[in-house]
DNA sequence: ATGAAAGCGCTAACAC
DNA sequence: GTGTTAGCGCTTTCAT
């Protein structure tokens, strides 16, 4: 079996407490002894036991990140970023999908709990009614993506207002105002707030909007988006641009424009929330909001540890800024950018 | 403080071990204590503590996969399914990133021993020169996509040999016979089969292998497979057709032949090793080799929950095949497959 | 500078 | 069917 403090202890014929504290790097012990020990240590091929250290110290080197599905571009890049500061600080990634499903992710969290983690981030698929006993506030947690409502939390997220404005924007100043969207679940702030840039920038503008142009889509299922797009593009009076809420809608929709074999830009525009991977690859190569989602995963991991390290410290809400990446996708004349 | 098992014994009148059975759903306890305890967890919220209880049992729900990068669009939707058959398990899942080096797998090997692990998946960078301390049988490895030497494990992967010969039997009965192959580093077991299936396919049709038409990249790097490329592709006699090793490799190559101007499949035909997202959304639609990703997750779990269950067993080597998907990228006259 | 001993929260003999 | 108790491997007073 394993060996244990005890067994080192042994052959090195000094008390549990000395190998502990030769363990955990305290300097209060004599040159010889501590020789001693690493030889028994390295001999026995020693490795502490993080359970026992836990259980004893009620702290663990855990952190759960709790998101919808991995296979999410956007959650791809941001749990690299995430996982690398998290190990760079000694911490090891609990991954969990929850696919949108709040049962799954009230199961999560328990679980999360009863792993007694040192820290979430959750990506929230509901704004409210989250168990009280679950955000006590025992367990830091930092809101990723989207807002929770229940209490207050730091957060991480990205400003959808301004980025869906900027988009939206762009395809006014290209002409275009029959401007078609494919968003996300209403019950998620991403989506309501990216929804209400678009409402705002046509406004601003001196257009009214049309909810006949305006279509929701489960965000995680390209076919369903790409349904959505269908309706869109069959309708009388045709958009004749479209703005995508995030990188699997747009992936829909060009199905969509693909199959009804449409052209773009000539026929209808696109301008994307969110990059997709190869984006410059695609034909035509979309124009998109870029998030930067290795960023907003090193953020909110490095707003949790200063939180684990400070628990009382009053709560802040980052807002990072998407960036206009411009493509063929809408006919500008603008180079191509890197 | 959290509750423990003392405070809900103590709030219903009963002993700890009482408590204890009920949680772990043991059926010799009588109605009404029953009953008290369930009422006295709801009322306290109690969750058990599963350090406490691993310490104990000396087993762990965690299961940890080490892979080189989440970002890599194989190991995604795999992990995906190894995260998915873990939680239906009551399994939570540790995602660690080495980036192909061997130093920091062997720091997550450790930490995963550390942690006391139920199981690992491992997708190791390197074929030997494992620690055997790390690799005693103590802790149920599976070995994923790649080969491990040192070590008899259970292990699942593709059919890399014959994926590759099918993808270059392909390009050849379509008259292609001068064919560039841009794949990954040699000291990965996946990388070797696949130029070896490369190479039979060439030499069964009686065609030479011609080492210059070989280019190494590194696996990780779309930059780096794309300056590969660009060299094949600048050769005095430029091959007429490429075989890409992986899905980042062929992102690169893709990125080449775009940046030079060729043309798809007029100027150069290509065949990739792995299919990538919004694969035939791209200009032109690459032909692929489709590993059967999701369920290369799945059965690594499954394997692992099996050793789990019974450690003795003898190790099984399980290879999945891989799909050709025909796309524009080589000329085909073969419909476009969904 | 070092050791003895208690105890983190839980489970599993073992007694009754 | 239920309670008592020891102890998993570790850290941490408290003595010395």
């Amino acid at each position: 079996m394993m060996p244990t403090v005890k067994d080192v202890a042994k052959r090195a014929n000094v008390s549990t407490a000395t190998v502990s504290r030769i363990i955990n790097g305290q300097n209060n012990v004599g040159p010889e002894m501590r020789q001693r020990v690493l030889e028994a240590i390295e001999a026995l091929g020693y490795r502490p036991s993080r359970v026992a250290r836990h259980l004893r110290t009620k702290g663990t080197s855990v952190i759960g990140l709790i998101i919808s599905d991995i296979q999410n571009f956007f959650y791809t890049s941001l749990t690299r970023g995430v996982e690398d500061i998290a190990s760079r600080n000694g911490y090891s990634l609990i991954l969990c999908n929850t696919d949108e499903d709040p049962k799954r992710e009230r199961v999560y969290l328990e679980v999360m709990h009863e792993e007694n983690v040192a820290g979430i981030i959750l990506a929230s698929a509901t704004e409210r009614e989250h168990d009280a006993k679950l955000m006590d506030g025992r367990i830091p947690i930092v809101a990723l993506d989207r807002l929770i409502r229940d209490v207050q939390l730091d957060a991480v997220l990205v400003d959808n207002i301004g980025g869906a404005k900027t988009a939206v924007a762009h395809l006014l100043s290209l002409g275009h105002h029959r401007i078609g969207t494919i968003i996300g679940q209403g019950n998620i702030t991403s989506s309501i707030e990216r929804q209400g840039g678009y409402e705002q920038a046509l406004t601003e503008a001196g257009y009214t909007v049309d909810p006949a142009l305006i279509r929701r889509a489960d965000l995680r299922r390209v076919e369903d988006s790409r349904r959505a797009t269908l309706e869109l593009l069959a309708l009388p009076d045709r958009p004749t641009a479209l703005f995508t809420g995030n990188a699997l809608i747009t992936m829909g929709a060009l199905s969509a424009v693909h199959e009804v074999s449409l052209r773009m830009p000539d026929d209808i525009a696109l301008v994307s929330f969110d990059d997709v991977p190869g984006g410059d690859l695609l034909a035509p190569a979309p124009t998109v909001i870029r998030q930067p989602t290795y960023m907003l995963g090193k953020t909110a991991v490095e707003l949790l540890l200063a939180r684990i390290a400070d628990p009382k410290r009053s709560p802040v809400e980052i807002r990072m800024e998407a960036e206009l990446i411009i493509r063929d996708s809408c006919g500008a004349k603008a180079s191509r950018k890197q």
